[in-house]
DNA sequence: GTACTATTAGTAACCGTTTTCACAATACCA
DNA sequence: TGGTATTGTGAAAACGGTTACTAATAGTAC
């Protein structure tokens, strides 16, 4: 096994100092340029990579951000994941991923690797308020971005302007519909709680009062969602819209409505939430509400790399994502 | 800003030298009870966490793997990362993901990071041959597993015992159909054109003729698979059965055929490969090859860290996986 | 020629661990 | 009792860079 070849072999090798090599290196001050040339031609002679562990051991600088997500293979945190992990890649940064699998204890491990690695900065997207984690992270006095709605002023958020429900559950009224069922996730998760809140303020501010009949709570899966249009095609008084709480429940559903003979969006009007790529090519084509995931991305590691170069030093900023609805062809306008 | 908490902190601490909290920590040779107990408590005063980066410079170790993957949005890899994650957890380590982005470039500058940073090992998975990335990863003379058939006696690897299109196809073969399909992806990909030419092999193992007719080639997605549907729809003399290189056409596939009204499986016999989530929610069930992404991490996963905590130091191993179809609704046996 | 300033290069301390080596204290044995 | 293992501990030298401080040289003004 050759011996690795530090600074002290090119120096020796160019007949300079150390420091003038990591002067050369790192550009911090100008080196004359005949010494320069001398010393590029030992770095190269040498084949020399400087050694990572030892500059960020240096300068307490890891050149790794971390990305703690709930679950890689919900497409929005994937796709997520490959914008903010382009940029990083700009910045010379490599990304450490975490994924929490839903599990506040994960969440808890996450954070702790993370300050014993010392990676430069996080991204943070949970399904849970955390509290404990938020301390937790505060303590480690490093950028930090999160993603999605927290009770936080101290870091960068990048969270939605208008909620999903919010704009799914209006586009039915505004077409029409006043019987609207809520197919939502797993019945004690934040998110779910969360939504389904949502979804009775809005039907209540347009006058509308919310059946406990028309709603149907499992979990996130496309079985759940088949089941809940199992379910509400075995109403004898059917809502005539309905609001899933993501594609995948609303594909789902489609299927069972599709096995009962009941026509969307003739007999029932469905609309979902993420534009996953499925919901584009499922039939008919699912009105939804477009998640950006790449939006997302992109804000959030804008954000922490403005930290982490301190391009910003400022008052703790909040991107707010401006979700759009994707008409396609499972809502009907029954006013016509 | 508080200053960090070193060794030497605890060291003064607890009254002993650094020596004897460092082997305290590291358990690598044994303390008096009485002084451990002494090093614990000021341990856990002052909230002490072994710098990583420090230790990581001392034992040119980092404690992190790199994992690179073609494209983090398909299932089959985000499963696979999950289960490496915790297997790297367990072992203490943290894992670097790169998304390639099915990119020979981005192939490249993977492997320049992996040697910059000094991982302690890599998984490398890729859709090409990539003669130039298996030289660089050669170099670095760090533990490597591959993912996938390579022509490399060099690595560990973990590849597949069949490939899923001879399973797919002899299933098929085996109920009875001679009339059948291939309904491929990008024309270009080496992934594409090994599995016709396994396609095309295994027809002729079993004395059938392969009818270019009987072929479609777009790309991976439903909506390629869509259009081979309603490719095969219209021919005057249907197959009896379609091959599809994944799941996500076979299920684009099935819906242009309801849409057809042609009955799965009475007239048309449909499988896939994958055993995406998806392919069981669908209807009619989708028959399936199953590609064990859990096993694919697993197994790779292991054989890295065997070579990273030297756990064994014999002959590069190859595992392969053996691929099981999962019979659900989609093949109509047509002998009966 | 002297004094002063700019520019470039070298010396050595430092970052926070691990670990070799040496040594003291204790245990064991004849 | 003396001699030898055994055990637990500390001092100090690495690991491979960066950088504050210092020194040398060249350039400029008087």
């Amino acid at each position: 096994m050759k011996k690795k070849v530090t600074i002290y072999d090119v120096a020796n090798k160019a007949n300079v100092s150390v420091a003038t090599v990591s002067r050369y290196i790192n550009k911090t001050v100008k080196v004359d340029e005949k010494t320069a040339k001398d010393v590029k031609n030992a770095i190269d002679l040498l084949g020399y990579q400087p050694n990572r562990i030892a500059q960020g051991f240096k300068n307490s600088k890891t050149f790794q951000i971390m990305i703690i997500v709930p679950n890689i293979s919900n497409p929005f945190y994937s796709s997520m994941y490959k914008t903010i992990q382009n940029i990083a890649n700009k910045n010379n940064y490599s990304c450490i991923l975490y994924n929490t699998n839903e599990s506040k204890e994960e969440e808890i491990n996450a954070i702790n690797t993370f300050s014993s690695i010392g990676a430069d900065g996080i991204i943070f997207s949970s399904i849970f308020n955390g509290y404990k984690t938020l301390e937790m992270l505060s303590k480690t006095k490093k950028p930090i971005v999160l993603i999605g709605t927290f009770n936080n002023e101290e870091f960068e958020k990048v969270c939605a302007k208008k909620t999903k429900t919010l704009i799914a559950a209006e586009y039915l009224i505004k077409n029409g519909h006043k019987k609207i069922a809520y197919v939502g996730g797993e019945i004690n998760s934040k998110v779910n709680v969360k939504r389904k809140k949502r979804f009775i303020y809005t039907l209540e501010k347009h006058n509308i009062e919310f059946n406990e009949n028309y709603c149907f709570e499992m979990d996130f899966t496309m079985e759940a969602g088949y089941k809940a249009g199992m379910y509400l095609s075995s109403l004898s008084e059917r809502p005539t819209g309905v609001c899933a709480a993501n594609d995948l429940i609303a594909i789902g559903m489609m299927m069972a409505f599709d096995e009962n003979n009941i026509k969307i969006p003739e007999e029932i009007s469905v609309i979902g939430m993420d534009n996953i790529s499925f919901s584009s090519a499922c039939k008919p084509k699912l009105t939804t509400v477009d998640n950006k995931s790449k939006e997302y991305g992109t804000h959030a590691a804008n954000l922490l790399f403005d930290r982490i170069n301190r391009t910003y030093t400022g008052e703790c900023r909040v991107k707010e994502i401006d979700r759009k609805i994707i008409i396609r062809d499972s809502v009907k306008n029954i006013l016509d």
